[in-house]
DNA sequence: TTAATAGTGTCTGTTAGACAGTATTGC
DNA sequence: GCAATACTGTCTAACAGACACTATTAA
């Protein structure tokens, strides 16, 4: 028991007199998807690969090795602000999908003493991150192909934080619409699949157009881009074909293994 | 930035100079589901219900309010360990399903001071708790319907992390095979229903016998119980006709909105 | 006999999964 | 015409959802 706890009322109060944490930070796993045009002249889908933020640390301890991004929190805010701010210093983006999923406290994780680290996971469209491409290897800052990273030896126990953030973001990528933080608002439907099996490579639907058109569209998850004039909307950016555009329309579906 | 960040290396490296957390506890949401005899005299489904574990508070802050159980980590375990450490003090039990959801580090949640909070929920089998009922409602420690705990003032943020903890329970409850901790190794698709709707009441399947054991049989979430000879057991505990047992079988489905 | 639960029959429309085929259009 | 993506046709087996029906047996 906490020795806080002896205390009868506010009035004698006395703060702890054991030890108390060294620092709760916040660690940001940070993903995007690039695309890099295939460069055959012809009109096609881009390769996508899924990246992740990584900075060289200058000072003990790991210095020289590749850690997450993050810093500690104050007295003032919350883990959730305090992982905003560090996300904004990064990226200058404060309105990305970020979502708390894990708590990081084994003890000596952090040789500079007791440290509990709470780690998110960051969605960031590539648009966000143009800079930090143009800068490339130069910079102590780099994103890293999620396999390269995951081979890497990061700092800390970042590298398990990594692999825990990759597992939740593939859960998520199944099971929610999170697919639309790496989409424009209206994409095709070879684009969200292609988006889908960047983050979850064994993600397999040859049907996948008539599944989420012609079955699961009664449910509501998708709806047909149109233009002012009511006419659905196509695109012809990855195709010689157009294809048509669709949004996500906010609709969540139910999902249950008993039925 | 934290001031350690500034150190060179880990000959001159000195603690931080600014302020750091004054704890770090778990805290736990402890639910069970209780069985009663409806007291017909006939044989017949018990009646089920929710129910959390809350302590009665004795000391300042918050004194008389009822609470989440939960105890400050020392630097030598980390918040599982502390969570099972806490866990193992009311209940005697260390074999339970013992999960981490979220933290919880609002500035000024506790008056206390600078206390970050990291909860989990249990689900504890009811045989766990046999001794608990028998103390009843003259102990500072109770098991309360979740309604109940709901509509009460707890002490810190307390409802709001009890209200969390039943959100995810219930997602959990639909999309994975959690439903065993509360069943005996081997049960009726009857008691598997009720347990179920006990922890989701808008769950409805009329057909749910039939989905679980002629459909999604196929995938192997269940599997019949068969005595030494190979010969399907039965059970007439809560009903005049026996029903055929069954168990887990370790296998969660995969799920997905896409397919 | 009745109450309480366990299960089956049967129907209709929908979906999954596979695989082949056609459509469009810039180069 | 070719390459690359966008679809559509068609078939079968499985499944969902509804609802009525039978089965079993202790009290």
């Amino acid at each position: 028991m906490h020795p806080t706890d002896e205390i009868e009322n506010e009035s004698n109060y006395t703060p702890a007199k054991y030890r108390t944490p060294d620092g709760a930070p916040s660690d940001i796993v940070m993903f995007t998807i690039t695309s890099e045009d295939k460069g055959t002249g012809k009109k096609a889908l881009p390769d996508r690969k899924l990246e992740v933020l990584l900075i060289q640390r200058k000072k003990w301890p790991f210095e020289g090795q590749w850690a997450l991004p993050g810093g500690f929190s104050d007295e003032n805010e919350s883990m959730y602000d305090c992982a905003r701010r560090e996300l904004m210093e990064e990226t200058s983006v404060a309105d990305v999908h970020l979502e708390y999923f894990n708590v990081y406290s084994e003890p000596n994780r952090d040789p500079r003493g007791w440290i509990i680290s709470h780690a998110f996971f960051a969605l960031v469209h590539e648009r966000y991150l143009a800079d930090r491409k143009a800068q490339d290897d130069a910079a102590d800052v780099r994103l890293f192909p999620v396999e390269e990273a995951l081979a890497m030896e990061l700092a800390f126990d970042h590298g398990r934080i990594v692999r825990d953030a990759l597992e939740r973001v593939r859960a998520k990528m199944r099971t929610t619409t999170i697919a639309k933080e790496f989409l424009p608002d209206e994409f095709t439907i070879g684009e969200l699949y292609q988006v889908i099996r960047t983050v979850v490579p064994d993600f397999e639907e040859p049907n996948f157009i008539r599944k989420i058109t012609s079955t699961r569209s009664r449910y509501g998850l998708l709806e047909e881009a149109k233009d002012e004039q009511g006419k659905p909307k196509q695109s012809n950016r990855y195709s010689q074909r157009a294809a048509q555009l669709y949004r996500f329309t906010g609709f969540v579906p139910e999902l249950s293994i008993y039925g």
